[in-house]
DNA sequence: GATGAATGAGAATTCATTCAT
DNA sequence: TATGAATGAATTCTCATTCAT
């Protein structure tokens, strides 16, 4: 039943989209109100796995906090993991503005500048939305197609950027892709992660640690790989 | 007459051993049989998880696919967390190794020797015990404290041995362990990680990105971090 | 509101009329719109349960075949059952054209032609509407009274017009109305029923099991019960 | 999970056999509690439906019925129609002792006794299982593919031993099987409905019915279809 | 040591139905 | 007339867990 909608459906999303009027699950064109809601639902999905793992939250959980029923979850995502990826989603929104240091000319003079400037933004976008894109790498890690095709998505621009810019500053190295990998890697999971997890109590910090991402990222840039 | 024993639990692992005697919960002696049984339950608890995530791994899967009875399972686990801590438990015994290379002198002679036999070496295991480590990971990342302060222990020596080879070939570097975080946080990813996820279809192979690691070890050990 | 209506509900179908027009559920006169809605509505239900059973018919669904809502349903109908008695009430008006043949007189000479202009008619009615009478049978087999009263009113007729031939041709016969009776059932199950259901795949066609009929007809007719 | 069951699964009932021992849903070899717990749950699903439709029986009112709980129901059967089809299936072998009357000579002589055994049998059988059978060909006509294949292998020898009667007495009759089905069809239909539901209030009694079938049958048996 | 049997408790899910606009 | 929105009330279904044998 409700086949028809099928062909509608956003591959990756799952949400259906007529032109450009947003459906719910029941094929009901979104108002205002039911817009409402559903960010509502949205937002307190996101309060309610700040702290605890996301692994146990139910949807019943989830339709107290937003003051409704289970049913009313029901009209606007199918599942946990259907409002998870949407607030994935919106969350990656705010990485675009990521691509504008990319997108500038990164010279020896001004390398020092754009590396710190690159390594702030991205991980002031992390730390603002730290569960979702937490919640995007541990489910793509563990093999989520949906969530592994959307950080494909998400990061490919990044990744290339990265690699024109080692290309461009270290023309011999033999593997700037590689080389890329490894540090944004280390970036991603870092801003994530509950740092202080790493070490134990008390010898490092998140300033400390975006200075040696930073020197590294120099290293690379600058100094180049042992050839 | 399960309170008796209480004292002699182990913090940690949550099992119980007298002397050298494994007990199980229900505080019996194991007998071969009984080893026999609870070290299969832990290999197809693995196995199940080896593709899909851990997350919806029940007990009755797990006794299935071992063959018994959920019933069995509970007089060698207490859940189904516990079979994954006893899992994680036992890899772990392999990283040891990892500390023979990092015992010994590493000289700007020998550098590229030892920082490739490290790199491999801890690739190695990875690869082996990727299914739980991936699960230590994860819970530690997420919180759960039995998992983080076995991370903690585990990795406090290797951490500390590279900090170590860092300050001894950098002896200007202002914060040798974040260095050492940054490269080894990358390296656990990578390792545990699908890296084919990474960067879609067929760019990169695990030999580039070792290659890619390995270089960036010596980057920072031979040429040092920019100052 | 609905109240002062009530006396004005018709007993059997449930559609509330006034004089010669056609109220809703919210008591408004149906204008051309509403008539077609309705309609609509009605023949999406059959559509939907053509092949499927319509056990598992819901409201939602009908709604959403017929490109509307279910509140829009609601306007029209009580519930499901209410729709598909009003699809019965209408193929049952198809029925009327039976009577002919029995209306007319059966002679020796023409009783082979009579026998086979009626079970081609009958037969022929419940083919274009074998969904709204298998629905009929089913709900009237169960119990269902609204639906067994109506039964009932529509077969009357029909039954008493065999049974008149019967006894007319064969005066002697005991039973004229059971011998009727069982005949005339297996018509309305072999017309409503998937036939190929009943031999499994080849051996019987529809003409074959129609021609049968035929025959046994004429049989009671023309050579009468054993003695 | 539990796939590795799959290939023990009888394509028909749908329940889980090794060599001789009897399965339940969790995999468990069924022992005397268990076969009579499942019994029972079987018996009061039953009851439950001979009044009222069983469109509308759930698990929990047949779970509360049998004095137990929901997931209790769920270890024996996975759903509604699996219960309604071990009932069936069971009734089912009841039938057996309606071949006995065909696998016996029929002549001229003892024609109208074999007649009368026979469909005396038949319809004693369908009394004693006749919410069970009303099922079966419920969901069989309905196009439910277990039903209609078990309708199938449960009716093709009574069906074939029936054709073989008629063409043996009668050898010119064009189409034995369809003369056949129709008489058929009309009993199982008799047998199984409300027959007070056909004519209304009081003209026919079971008795009268029973007869007429039977007259019906020597009819076809012994003059034949009208040349 | 092993395992049938049973179940409480809770989670997911569905659906008819109402109401305000 | 039509329809978004919301929801109560069931119902299905799952699982960890216990107990007796």
């Amino acid at each position: 039943m409700l086949q028809k909608l099928a062909s509608l459906v956003c591959g990756i999303c799952g949400d259906i989209r007529v032109e450009k009027t947003l459906l719910n699950k029941h094929g009901q064109k979104m108002g205002r109100k039911g817009l409402v809601m559903r960010k509502r639902i949205m937002e307190k999905a996101l309060e309610l796995i700040r702290d605890s793992s996301y692994k146990d939250l139910t949807v019943a959980d989830v339709a107290y906090e937003a003051d409704t029923s289970t049913s009313t979850f029901y009209v606007y995502f199918t599942d946990i993991e259907d409002v998870l990826f949407a607030c994935v989603e919106e969350a990656d929104q705010d990485l675009n503005s990521i691509m504008d240091v990319l997108n500038r000319e990164w010279t020896m003079d001004n390398m020092d500048a754009m590396v710190s400037e690159f390594v702030d933004s991205y991980m002031n976008v992390w730390e603002k939305h730290s569960v979702e894109l937490r919640i995007r790498n541990q489910e793509a890690d563990q093999g989520n197609l949906r969530f592994l095709q959307f950080r494909l998505d998400s990061t490919r621009d990044i990744i290339e950027g990265l690699e024109k810019k080692v290309a461009a500053a270290q023309p011999h190295a033999k593997n700037p892709l590689s080389l890329v990998l490894v540090l944004f890697t280390a970036m991603e999971r870092l801003a994530g992660a509950n740092f202080r997890a790493m070490t134990g109590p008390t010898r490092i910090t998140r300033k400390k640690l975006n200075d040696a991402i930073k020197e590294l990222w120099m290293m690379l840039l600058v100094k180049g790989p042992s050839e």
